[in-house]
DNA sequence: AAATTTATCAACCGCGACCGA
DNA sequence: ATCGGTCGCGGTTGATAAATT
């Protein structure tokens, strides 16, 4: 049983981090072997690495075409559309956005963008240049996000001094925060708004609509023509 | 300046689906 | 029908960088 015997040599199995040297010697076994039998790849490419680490490392890093910077509004957008549409299915998702993987998009939904949904939960209102912000009944969640999970919602002062928006909500409940945490709801909201008018602005682009957008097959994401290695 | 906390993201893990023998 | 091998997905962890006190 092979499985077995990989579990038997688990002990010689190297994990965590890839170093350049393991890098390079995978990229050169995929392209001997294709992206294809993970197991024996890893076998006879002498990686002292697990099939799944090998796939998983050419999959989310190493294979080409593959985009590493900060996502764009628009791809932020396109990830909070469909994760509404279609819930925690990354791999779907990461169709949607050529070049990003599903690893990437989950870690950056955790890290950027459950915030935002969270947010979703506060009562948001825009006037009179005031904005007020308030709970919904029983859901502190979304502010402690915000404030780090330093310390829960009862644990903040009571005099807010911060002027450039009233927390009135926040009063009401005796939940002002510090001047650090205040500032972080003030650098937030505006984040926010700002995300909205940027929404707005892309309201009208059919085009980018991702639940009908189909990937242009005239871009093909695999053309290793432009190689970014060499072999030797 | 040092200590502590928080954010980020690569990598791991478990599980289920699929396929061929 | 079932068994082993493989693949892919989604949740979670852990190392480390960045921010804050």
């Amino acid at each position: 049983m092979a499985n077995y015997q990989a579990a038997m040599q688990g002990e010689k199995m190297r994990k965590g981090t890839w170093i350049e040297e393991e890098d390079e010697r995978l990229i050169s076994f995929v392209t001997l072997m294709g992206e294809r039998r993970w197991d024996s790849l890893a076998r006879e490419s002498g990686l002292q690495r697990s099939g799944k680490s090998c796939r998983l490392r050419w999959l989310n890093y190493l294979r080409p075409n593959l985009k590493h910077g900060h996502m764009s509004i628009e791809e932020e957008r396109i990830i909070l559309q469909l994760h509404e549409l279609w819930g925690n299915k990354w791999s779907r998702i990461a169709q949607r956005l050529p070049g990003r993987t599903d690893n990437k998009i989950k870690n950056y939904w955790r890290t950027h963008l459950r915030k935002k949904e969270q947010a979703e939960n506060f009562h948001y209102r825009l006037g009179n240049g005031q904005q007020d912000l308030f709970f919904q009944k029983g859901d502190r969640s979304a502010l402690k996000y915000n404030c780090g999970n330093k310390g829960s919602v009862e644990e903040f002062s009571s005099n807010s001094t911060n002027d450039t928006f009233d927390v009135v909500g926040l009063s009401d409940l005796g939940l002002t925060s510090s001047p650090y945490e205040t500032r972080l709801i003030s650098d937030w909201m505006s984040e926010l708004s700002n995300d909205q008018s940027e929404i707005k602005r892309h309201e009208g682009c059919k085009s980018l609509d991702p639940t009908t957008w189909i990937p242009d097959d005239s871009i093909n994401i695999w053309d290793h023509s432009s190689s970014l290695w060499k072999i030797d």
